[in-house]
RNA sequence: GGCCCGGUGGCUCAGUUGGUUAGAGCGCCGCCCUGUCACGGCGGAGGUCGAGAGUUCGAGUCUCUUCCGGGUCGCCA
């Protein structure tokens, strides 16, 4: 029978309360842990986002019997004094040398058995987890982890309010623009067969608020893009997102680098010393096979397409002769690994796109196994191991083919080595800005180039000759922050010169009318006097992932999706009322099921 | 859309070459217990083995289909 709170207040959270408290009367309410009923006394687990503490029934019978009733989760309010404990102290419990003897008890709701224990470190499967989303969050892990988004997102403002930008909100039904991800559409009722589209960032909207003169602008902005799921990827998302007048690249980054600081530094007391290190795309990608390394380990990539270009080894050389590369990486002190783990290696190479993967074993005793030595001469095979600083007990390895491929193999193969060598420590926060991004990217697809960040990216100013001669080459004024391997945010100087902006909606095979019809409000903009602008994007639920430590972004977002975009909680989205089709002039016209 | 992994009491799992009545820990229910905090003791309930079909004398176990969840590739300017 639930009771009623009337007249009391709460004067603590559970967690919060300590041995300065002691002969302290305190009202405390929360769930219920766990009860102990040892007969002649009961001990009662009280649990709020604060933490757990320790209430005491002993010697009133009534109150006694009363205690012994309450079960997981119910919900009650305690008044009682706080004493230090008489009896051994826990020293796992950060309450764990106090507790409250109670003096009443009030059941304000009871509850049913819990489909999975509410505790610290889940073993169970997410699935149930997400159905019964609104226990699971009761969870410790996850309170903290939303508790720390909060504080994330608190600094945040503080400090950019602090540094001149004010927090404008942009709308999230907008137009639709066919480039890029797949937008979610809203239907329009009043205007029958149109559609608004979800953002899936401010860009545009944020650059016009630059054209306005709000020289800083910033958004907690929730964005949307209807593409698969991934650990770090839901279909909304959550982007800390600033754009700046009257700047250029290192005002970006000097501000950023200076948020970051602040964020690492309160939220968890680690260090970031500026400036963070930089790095151009073309060494990220040479180094590292990754336009956002993770450069908490070395395992460089290194180009051997020196030392094997008159080597007999088919692969090599047919790779060399296709205008491709080959480079390996030394897994250091792996020499020794089995040849089943070496296969499964090859077999994770393949997944993205090498035909195979070469690769040299050189045992202690310094000879070598070798899939490619028969190929090669003795002094070829020294080389090439000199090259890649190869000594006893390395396991050099080696793909050959386009540069894109090579460097995607690589790259991602560094990493497969690292996670089996467990060089990954989260505990280590590694920054790194990527630079000078290419403008374009060459689709074999859809046969023509397609901007690599969007198109209002602003080409590096020695490379603008080059967008009439060589295309491919032109860097943009474009930067990513990775930390830890995992982009966390990025950002571009963006065209305010209407003729260069021309040029790219003409290279990217807009024609005038497309151009206006996308981006009429833009263009237009432009004409009535715009500020030099720049901004940058970061994605706040994968930042907040990396600071708590966590593999998916899901356990740091309060209500997730899965994999397919729906919810298992809500079980959205779903079907809905003919007659509200009805009024959208909306017609279903599912695809026949095989 | 492709590939990989998983699905057995409420939860987490075990289950041998296919073979009696499918087990364990935790949880749950009842009784006992005055310093527990992974409390303890005694007793008890609880299972369409994700679903369907097939092979077989016999299927949790083998085969096929399918559903659900996770990872990943494609995709994500």
């Amino acid at each position: 029978m639930a009771e009623s709170m009337q007249g009391l207040k709460r004067t603590y959270r559970c967690g919060e309360i300590t041995k300065a408290n002691v002969g302290e009367n305190v009202t405390v309410m929360g769930w219920v842990q766990k009860n102990r009923n040892k007969g002649g006394i009961v001990f009662v687990d009280l649990r709020d986002r604060a933490g757990l503490l320790q209430i005491v029934f002993e010697d009133d019978e009534a109150l006694m019997e009363k205690a012994s009733r309450l079960r997981s989760e119910f919900v009650v309010a305690v008044v009682g004094t706080v004493v230090e404990r008489s009896g051994a102290v826990n020293t796992n419990l950060a309450t764990g040398e106090i507790e409250v003897r109670a003096e009443q008890l009030r059941i304000l709701s009871e509850s049913e058995t819990p489909p999975f224990p509410i505790e610290e470190n889940s073993k169970t499967k997410e699935e149930l987890r997400l159905k019964y989303r609104f226990l699971d969050l009761r969870r410790p892990d996850l309170q903290r982890n939303l508790m720390m988004r909060s504080r994330v997102a608190t600094l945040t403002r503080a400090f950019l309010a602090e540094e001149g930008f004010l927090e404008i909100e942009t709308p999230t039904m907008i137009k639709s623009t066919p480039e890029g991800a797949r937008d979610y559409l809203v239907p329009s009722r009043v205007n029958p067969g149109t559609f608004y589209a979800l953002p899936q960032s401010p860009q545009l909207l944020k650059q016009l608020l630059m054209c306005s003169g709000y020289d800083r602008y910033f958004q907690l902005a929730r964005c949307y893009r209807d593409e698969d799921l991934r650990a770090d990827r839901q279909p909304e998302f959550t982007q800390i997102d600033m754009e700046l007048s009257f700047v250029d690249v290192d005002d970006v980054i000097d501000v950023n680098e200076r948020l970051l600081q602040k964020l690492f530094k309160d939220v968890l007391d680690v260090e970031v010393s500026l400036p963070i290190p930089r790095m151009t795309w073309q060494d990220a990608m040479d180094r590292y096979g990754s336009d956002k390394p993770d450069t908490r380990f070395g395992m460089e990539l290194v180009n051997v397409t020196e030392t094997v270009k008159d080597c007999e080894f088919v692969v090599f050389k047919g790779a060399i002769e296709n205008g491709g590369t080959v480079r390996g990486i030394n897994a250091k002190g792996q020499g020794m690994m089995p040849r089943k783990k070496i296969d499964k290696l090859v077999d994770y190479a393949k997944d993205f796109g090498a035909k195979g993967l070469a690769y040299i074993a050189i045992q202690e005793d310094k000879s070598m196994k070798s899939s490619f030595a028969k190929f090669m001469t003795e002094e070829q095979m020294a080389d090439l191991v000199a090259a890649m600083a190869g000594e006893a007990g390395d396991l050099l390895l080696f793909a050959a083919d386009k540069n894109k491929v090579v460097w995607d193999v690589l790259g991602n193969l560094r990493l497969e080595v690292a996670r089996q060598l467990e060089l990954l420590d989260k505990n280590e926060y590694k920054f790194l800005w990527v630079t000078e991004f290419p403008l374009m990217e060459w689709s074999d697809e859809q046969g023509r180039f397609l901007a690599m960040h969007h198109p209002f990216t602003m080409p590096m100013d020695e490379d603008i000759p080059m967008l009439d001669t060589d295309l491919g080459k032109v860097r943009a004024k474009a930067y990513d922050i990775v930390l830890n391997g995992t982009e966390i945010g990025g950002g571009s100087v963006r065209i305010f010169n209407t003729e260069i902006q021309s040029k790219m909606l003409e290279l990217l095979g807009f024609t005038p009318e497309q151009a206006e019809e996308q981006f009429g409000f833009l263009l237009r903009a432009f004409k009535y006097g715009v500020p030099p602008h720049a901004g940058l994007a970061y994605g706040l639920d994968r930042l907040v992932m990396l600071m708590a430590k966590q593999d998916s972004i899901r356990d740091v977002i309060a209500f997730p999706k899965i994999k397919d975009a729906s919810d298992l909680m809500t079980e959205a989205p779903a079907a809905v009322d003919a007659k509200q089709l009805e009024e959208l002039c909306i017609q279903v016209d599912l695809p026949e099921k095989e």
